[in-house]
DNA sequence: AAATAAGTTTAAGCTTGCTTAAATTTAATT
DNA sequence: AATTAAATTTAAGCAAGCTTAAACTTATTT
């Protein structure tokens, strides 16, 4: 019934929909990088079994029963990672890939006991929330893109976005990452980049680079 | 080029190969649960992509590039079996559903890692070898089937066979782990079975359960 | 050696998930 | 309101991995 491809469908509808629980068809095809025919084919699948409200032309969204299903998919995946950070000892840039793999195996029971022996965390390594069991969604601290930051304002890195691990590994390697303070040393207009100074160390981190960062703008 | 299907494939016949190394299309079948048809199908795909010999009508047999894919399957398969028990702490009966899923996903790397982890385990939970990343397969203490043993003998329990994990949690229950002896008290040739003593405790044994025991004959 | 049985392959067809190209609908612009 | 642009769907087709049924080879038995 369901299975991997499916799967990765309901996940990334359910990390992409807009505020009000709505994603366009196109951005599913970007997501998973395949045509917008292969998107529809499947939207009528999903609809038939009842994981998504659809009709075309028109919006979509996940009905409650996808939504679970998706929800779990993505605790499923963070739970992962956390085991393998710190269980296994992979490091930050290299837990997305491997638990994006790992998300469609092993049973429920096993995410279980994972969880136990993580001592249920609230977050994954880039700081995204862990939905419980039960289905609860811990909430984050207030956050705001880096690039809000004004000149001297300081930070604590919350979340960081994890599509990419080359821009994990370079985050790494400039010693950025969660509960981390980052002051805004100089906005230059010039290209939107930003001087930062992280352990001490000043740093310019291209408008790229610090859109994909999210601080709690500290007092 | 190479996934899920073909990699249980390869495997399968890694695991079921004859002493020369050959291999019959319906033991495949029979082990993947599939038609004899997609068997051949499949085959002329292996043979295409270099990984196994095979001529129709005639003998199956992996070559050395297809040798090295699947051992290094069964590698993975045990590694993860030897993880999942000592480190997330699963029992003995339910490490080989949740590998058999799990050898799929997960880089070598991952593989390499969670290995040394383990301080290079050189048998899985139900003593099989774990080839080494180089391709070295652990030499196994001599064994035989419980079903050899005569009236009095005694074993020590070297391997059991893993296919089925109402069996190993049958087991489980009885006291049966690796390293553990094992006395034949009697064999009723009734029906095969073995009065055996296993804790200080006398317990029947049907012909098929010893037949998947293998113990190292005490002296 | 012929007949039978066992094992294997071929043939035809199905489903899934994808593709490109053309057609259609909806939204945006003038 | 008509036109154009953007988004989406339909249509036709492909590859993979499976199915059943029929045909064929090889091995075994008489």
């Amino acid at each position: 019934m369901i299975n991997i491809s499916k799967e990765d469908y309901l996940s990334e509808i359910y990390k992409n929909e807009d505020a009000n629980g709505q994603i366009k068809a196109n951005l599913i095809a970007e997501k998973l990088q395949i045509s917008n025919a292969a998107v529809t084919d499947m939207l009528k699948k999903l609809k038939r079994e009842g994981n998504i409200k659809y009709e075309p032309y028109r919006g979509i969204e996940l009905t409650s029963r996808g939504r679970e299903f998706a929800q779990n998919m993505v605790r499923r995946h963070r739970i992962w990672e956390v085991f393998l950070h710190q269980i296994v000892g992979l490091p930050w840039d290299k837990v997305h890939d491997e638990a994006h793999h790992l998300e469609h195996s092993g049973s429920d029971e096993l995410i279980n006991k994972m969880e136990e022996m993580l001592n249920f965390p609230a977050f994954d390594p880039h700081g995204d929330p862990i939905p419980s069991k039960s289905g609860m969604i811990p909430k984050q601290k207030k956050n705001v893109a880096l690039t809000v930051l004004k000149q001297n304002q300081k930070g604590i890195v919350i979340r960081v976005n994890d599509f990419d691990s080359k821009f994990l590994s370079y985050l790494s390697k400039i010693g950025v990452e969660l509960n981390k303070e980052i002051e805004v040393c100089e906005v230059l207009n010039f290209d939107k980049s930003l001087l930062v100074k992280i352990n001490g160390k000043e740093i310019n981190l291209s408008q790229k680079i610090s859109a994909n960062i999210f601080v709690e703008i500290k007092k």
